[in-house]
RNA sequence: GCCGGUGUAGCUCAGCGGCAGAGCAGGUGAUUUGUAAUCACCAGGUCAGGGGUUCAAAUCCCCUCACCGGCUCCA
């Protein structure tokens, strides 16, 4: 709400002449300027009065605690503590931190304590402007060498703002609630190491996450949130439901055993796909998953993506091969089997091809970051003129295949040319402009990342929101003018002349990998009727009926439905416990009742029992 | 790769200098069951691996490996 602020009076005092609830506001927007209550401008204005609804207030509140806990922190190691920076961020905020002494999660409760107490004191948090050189001297004083080389490094402004609470200053532009007191509902939730500046080469130091809200019913919503998410851990769900296994120490890390229920997944995933590919127009191959090293020299992977490429194995007589990274090379490979005319073109390669990354240990993550993988890859060779068609057609397939996953928003990313690159500048200016043009035709919102493209051509990358609102890329649209150059192929034009055609790497869901442990996420292990891997069970409600149920389930079976038939000598209660456990989504239960009447009592997963029917009204169920 | 944490039965975990434990899962038997857990018994172990301290190590110390939370990286 807009208020009017006199000159020579803070907005502070505004808000309580005109009789508003000074509890309800936190902040206030000046010309799209955040600014502490306690501003008061020299001269007349309206201000714009943040209240606790609103998402910039929230931040505030999360900067806030995080100079609490700074202020914590402070108070109980001294300046066995240094304190760099620390910003909200969406899950709340962080501090990173220079300890002497390591600290650990356990630590974290003590901090809190004291951030409480710091609370029960109400400090008033205070702004104060200094010039940058007095800020210097200060915080030298303060013995906080880090504020220091931030002044004296990063910030430009000759005029600094610090803010004080207590004995606690802190080199910050603010703004924040009016005092400690105002921070009542925070946690802090985890400790783990972050690099000075983010960069490698710096020292690490301990970044604290936590996170604050404005009412206690946020904060717990939070949390159970928190707790929801690693139920559906892909990782916790996918040995339980026994749909992959990664066992790293026999095994390897990074390398997916697909056990046989994740594997029907899959298999369905794929059969879905490669119909809608062929629909398309692509042709499916498979190519090795080694390859002679001089393939590699060729296509300069090993000159250029030799970090994530495993060693190059020897063979006795002296033959050198690699385990292959991508599968370009070798489709590139097939469009030279033979000599192509542009009437072949566009020629559309697609390969569900596995290939292998050496990844570092610390970056594997579950299903979602592996060293063994398989694409749903393609390449497309193409004519310039027919890249905007191309693209069309590909962002359309995209929008199909991802929405039949429920997978419905997207963001969209365009990458231009970089500093540095191979073809010509009119190349790139011809297929950015055909990049732009599809997406325009579409009509799909997108982001352009200027100078963010491979070196070998501009790219189209897709992100998906998962049920958690979680963002994923998965879909990868890259043009490439380098490949078809380094191994020279062409085609025959109408001029019978050789022309170079532009090559599109693409793949809809990425991996199988990645892709099936964001699906389990997703559907938090609860895949839809199409992709269950068992999609009824038949529970005879005892062993007397086995054999009905038997005839239940040869019935449901040569009609195609992946079901399953539990005989063990069990109540009716624990089988649909079971049943539950792995998620079947449905569940047939047969007795005396159905066998007399020759039907079959339906229990759908998550709604209940569905009552009595006929097989075949069953199917009908199914096929909705 | 880096910082911190954690590795005990198939899984979840207790034990934290003095005999290796529980629940679930598994096996066997009894029970023949009507919409989320019937009972009993049995089996299950290189306490991640290696080294050290100690009369004695799952437990304390060191190294290695793996995983987890992040960072960096990747996309």
């Amino acid at each position: 709400m807009k208020i009017k602020v006199q000159a020579g009076k803070s907005i502070r005092q505004a808000i309580l002449e005109n009789g508003l609830d000074i509890d309800n506001f936190i902040v206030a927007d000046i010309d799209g300027k955040l600014v502490d209550l306690s501003y008061t401008p020299s001269n007349d204005l309206e201000a714009y009065l943040l209240d606790t609804q609103d998402q910039r207030s929230l931040e505030v509140l999360r900067h806030s605690t995080a100079h609490l806990m700074a202020q914590a922190i402070k108070r109980i190691y001294g300046n066995k503590a240094k304190i760099t920076v620390g910003p909200p961020v969406d899950i709340g905020f962080y501090y990173d931190i220079d300890f002497e002494e390591p600290i650990s999660e356990k630590d974290l409760e003590n901090i809190e304590k004291e951030m409480t107490k710091i609370v029960e004191e109400n400090l008033t948090i205070e702004r104060q402007e200094l010039r940058k050189e007095q800020a210097i001297e200060l915080f030298k004083k303060l013995d906080e060498p880090y504020k220091v080389l931030m002044l004296e490094q990063d910030i430009q402004e000759e005029v600094v703002s610090i803010y004080k609470q207590g004995e606690f200053i802190d080199l910050c532009r603010g703004p924040h609630v009016t005092s400690t007191g105002k921070i009542k509902y925070f946690k802090l939730l985890s400790v783990s190491g972050a690099y000075w500046k983010g960069s490698e080469k710096n020292k690490m130091l301990q970044r604290i996450y936590g996170t604050a809200f404005f009412t206690e019913e946020e904060l717990k919503r939070f949390l159970y949130q928190r707790e929801e998410a690693k139920k559906r851990d892909h990782r916790i769900l996918g040995p339980q439901l026994e749909l992959f296994e990664i066992d790293s120490s026999s095994i390897g890390g990074g390398l997916v055993i697909w056990l046989p229920k994740g594997e029907k997944v899959r298999y369905i995933i794929e059969e879905f796909l490669r119909k809608k590919l062929e629909e398309r127009g692509y042709l499916f191959v498979r190519t090795p998953h080694i390859a002679n090293s001089d393939l590699w020299r060729t296509s300069g992977h090993l000159a250029v993506y030799n970090k994530y490429m495993f060693p190059i194995m020897t063979t006795e007589e002296g033959q050198e091969f690699i385990v292959k990274p991508m599968n370009c090379p070798f489709h590139i490979k097939v469009f030279q089997s033979k000599t192509r005319s542009h009437k072949d073109l566009p020629l559309r390669i697609a390969e569900y091809g596995t290939v292998y990354r050496y990844e570092k240990s610390g970056v594997l993550h579950g299903l979602l970051r592996v060293r063994g993988f398989t694409q749903d890859d393609a390449h497309i060779f193409c004519t310039p003129d027919q890249v905007e068609d191309e693209i069309i057609d590909l962002i359309y397939l995209t929008k199909e295949i991802l929405t039949r996953f429920g997978f419905e928003n997207y963001k969209v990313y365009l990458s231009t040319r970089p500093e540095e690159f191979v073809g010509s500048i009119e190349l790139w200016d011809l297929a950015e402009k055909a990049l732009k043009n599809a997406l325009d035709k579409v009509g799909i919102e997108y982001m352009v990342n200027e100078g963010e493209g491979a070196f070998y051509g501009p790219k189209i990358d897709v992100e998906i929101t998962d049920a958690l609102s979680r963002t994923w890329q998965c879909s990868t649209i890259q043009l490439d003018f380098n490949l078809p150059q380094r191994f020279g192929i062409y085609y025959i034009g109408p001029d019978n002349s050789k022309h170079t055609p532009v090559m599109i790497h693409r793949a809809i869901l990425g991996s199988f990998e990645r892709f099936f442990g964001i699906l389990i996420e997703h559907y938090a292990g609860e895949f839809p009727l199409w992709l269950s891997p068992i999609q009824a069970i038949i529970l005879p409600v005892s062993q007397k009926f086995n054999d009905y149920a038997q005839q239940v389930f040869q019935e449901l079976k040569s009609r195609g439905i992946r079901v399953e038939i539990d005989k063990e000598a069990e109540k009716l209660g624990y089988k649909i416990r079971q049943a539950e456990i792995k998620k079947i989504p449905i569940m047939i239960i047969v007795g005396q009742k159905e066998v007399e009447s020759g039907t079959i009592s339906v229990r759908r997963k998550g709604q209940g029992d569905l009552g009595s029917m006929k097989i075949d009204d069953l199917l009908k169920l199914l096929t909705i």
